[in-house]
RNA sequence: GCCCAUAUAGCUCAGGGGUAGAGCACUUCCUUGGUAAGGAAGAGGUCAUCGGUUCAAUUCCGAUUAUGGGCUCCA
């Protein structure tokens, strides 16, 4: 006779075996009507599943986390019934849930419209409203491969095949509609209703490139209306934010037909960009990294020698001349191990550190190409350390802290760890990989970072560690990495001289911080909205003038400021305060100025910011002397009034 | 590279088989106005490129290129 303990610590015993929604009923009918599943002893099943046994169990509703998972997983099997039922020629292959929604993907001859979409949306509902029971069965191996086939459902019949013989199969059945699943679901699909399908994609079978091309539906899927509201509000905010649209708006960079993936940048955009650069040099000075620069054409024999001629090349642009083969490098890696071949290091040099803003070009996929997150044409803050195997540890765990102090100056507190291990096309000893793997886990674990592994996803010449930012839409981009590397100094021909007078190999370890600097500019923007901190901000002070009158005066102000190395100018043009105020504001000028008579008499400055927010007034040598500390403390001690 | 969609003025977009439309921006004039859009006039487009269908194509069809969303790949 069962004993069930819920979360409360409270217990109820029956007198028979009962299910999780007798459970639930006998707590009460509220209860039992959100009842979407239940969690036995911690793991997540049907809310029919029966309790034969004393068990500790939690009701799970749509205010969980996991009852919101299984609507959404509940959904995309909504969905394929709705397909199902509109188009009996498609098969059904998986339906996954993910951030915010779910997919599925299905094969079939001709491609889904957006008016297919919202047929298929509308069919969801009504099922919905039908409140078919969703029933859970178990089936036998060949008994499932039968059933699937017989429905002409080849993908999932292969699906089976591929399950280890000792799992159990079950089905979902709703209505006319049964799937394979391992579940579980919601009781019936009265629970679903909040959704809203979002766009089709193709999508390879199982993520292989060889394989057919499927069509996959996204949709998104809630608890509530106003939940799904909410989220489709977000969504439309979040595209607001995009770099594409700020780098128009703001007059930074264009891309065009004649250089796809590669970026003009304009005067406020590369003021951004040097700001960067010049903060990133000093950065690097300061951490002992010694600033070099190698060439942009290289002959394909070091690449071929570098083993990049071979794994990279489809993507390098090739240039011949003269009868000689070059490549546009597309990293730097190669160019900075001539530099350290040149003359016979010591091991008191080591560790050596290079780095270099380093311009690659390489030829990605057209399909690739993300506006200026993803391009052909990027600049790099690359840096390689040589080192001894000894100091991997060490040098990772430093270049750890640097990273994290430069993504805090930027603001960016949310980084993603991810740790990618060695593949299984690699070179390099077994021994060499337990070592660097080690390095670099024992480097993030001793900073009690949260980071995830990556199995397999390495590099062929080492691990790697990834941090990764997001962008507006929550796509998660990669910036920083350190990479060890075993093998390109020895391909190189790169050695040292040991304390015993001995030649050695060093070891290399490739890394960056912002990664490119397109990249971390895009995502930069999306974050700040283009609201860029002041120091980074390409016009950092407005001064516009409220009648001719005060024209001189501005200049001079402006002047002033100028003289002072702020980025400052003036609106002087023959329009309304308003008017400029609102340019400057849509512009993300972060300070304005306001020049009339009343400014010029009294020597005091009421200062606007782009949040229409007043600082002041204040004279001329609080105003200097404020901006200057929000700039030199990267925006920790804003204007203050 | 693959699947789907899109390409009209500097920008944002509407339109539609029969010599192209709006708003903003731009130019000129009026206005000198105190914290998010003052008024008037003007100029501006081989409707991405190349083919096809048609008496006639910017509009329909196809290809190419680029862009957007995915997949694969990647900083």
């Amino acid at each position: 006779m069962p004993t069930i303990t819920l979360p409360d610590g409270s217990q109820r015993s029956f007198e028979q075996p009962v299910s999780i929604a007798d459970v639930a009923a006998d707590i009460g009918p509220g209860l039992a009507k959100a009842t979407l599943a239940g969690k036995v002893n911690d793991t997540l099943v049907d809310a029919s599943t029966v309790l034969d046994n004393d068990a500790t169990l939690a009701i799970v509703t749509s205010r969980d986390d996991e009852g919101l998972h299984l609507i959404r997983h509940s959904t995309a099997h909504l969905m394929a019934q709705a397909v199902k039922q509109l188009y009996p020629g498609v098969q059904v292959t998986i339906g996954p849930v993910i951030e915010d929604g779910f997919y599925y993907d299905f094969a079939f001859e001709r491609t889904f419209t957006p008016d297919d979409l919202t047929a298929i949306e509308k069919r969801m509902a009504e099922l919905a409203k039908e409140a078919f029971p969703i029933v859970r069965s178990e089936i036998a191996r060949n008994d499932a491969v039968k059933f699937f086939t017989d429905l002409s459902e080849e993908y999932k019949a292969e699906i089976i095949r591929d399950i280890p013989e000792d799992e159990v199969l079950s089905l979902y059945e709703q209505g006319d509609f049964t799937d394979l699943c391992r579940g579980p679901h919601v009781p019936h699909t009265g629970h679903l209703g909040h959704f809203k399908l979002m766009k089709v994609a193709g999508a390879y079978w199982r993520g292989d490139s060889d394989n057919a091309m499927l069509q996959r539906i996204y949709g998104t899927a809630w608890a509530s209306k106003k939940d799904l509201k909410a989220y489709l509000h977000r969504l439309e905010e979040a595209e607001k934010r995009d770099h594409r649209k700020i780098g128009k708006q703001l007059d930074l960079f264009h891309l065009q037909e004649e250089a796809p993936g590669m970026v003009f940048w304009h005067a406020d955009g590369w003021t951004i960009y040097q700001q960067i650069e010049q903060y990133m040099r000093q950065r690097q000075k300061e951490e002992g990294y010694k600033e070099i620069r190698t060439p942009q054409i290289v002959d394909m024999s070091l690449w071929e020698k570098s083993g990049h001629a071979d794994k990279f090349g489809d993507d390098m642009f090739a240039v011949k001349s003269e009868d000689r083969s070059y490549a546009i490098k597309p990293m730097n890696c190669p160019c900075h191990v001539q530099v350290f071949n040149q003359g016979l290091r010591s091991y008191r040099e080591l560790p050596l550190r290079l780095a270099e803003f380093g311009s690659c070009h390489r030829n990605e996929l057209s399909g690739a190409l993300h506006g200026i997150m993803r391009v052909r044409g990027f600049v790099q803050d690359d840096g390689h350390i040589f080192c001894g195997e000894d100091q991997i540890q060490e040098e990772c765990s430093t270049f750890i802290d640097f990273l994290h102090s430069v993504y805090e100056d930027f603001g960016f507190t949310e980084v993603i760890y991810r740790l990618s291990t060695r593949p299984a096309n690699r070179v390099g000893s077994d021994e060499s990989w337990d070592k660097s793997e080690k390095a670099l886990a024992d480097a993030l674990d001793a900073k009690g970072l949260d980071w995830k592994e990556l199995p397999g996803e390495g590099a062929f010449y080492g691990p790697k560690v990834e941090f990764s930012l997001k962008d507006c839409i929550g796509r998660v981009w990669q910036c920083g990495t350190i990479q060890v590397d075993f093998s390109m100094p020895g391909r190189l021909d790169a050695t040292y001289v040991d304390a015993k007078g001995e030649r050695q190999t060093p070891v290399m370890l490739h890394r960056a911080i912002l990664g490119s600097f397109e990249r971390f500019i895009g995502i930069l923007l999306e974050d700040h909205e283009g609201k860029m901190p002041l120091w980074l901000a390409p016009n950092q002070v407005r001064i516009m003038n409220i009648t001719d009158k005060q024209q001189d005066f501005c200049k001079k102000l402006e002047k002033t400021l100028t003289d002072q190395g702020l980025r400052a100018q003036c609106d002087l043009r023959n329009e309304k305060i308003g008017l400029k105020i609102r340019e400057a504001t849509l512009g993300r000028v972060p300070y304005m100025l306001v020049i009339g008579d009343k400014e010029i008499e009294s020597g005091q400055f009421s200062v606007r910011t782009r949040d229409a927010s007043e600082k002041g007034p204040m004279d001329l040598d609080t105003l200097l002397s404020g901006l200057k500390a929000e700039i030199t403390s990267r925006g920790r001690n804003p204007l203050e009034g």
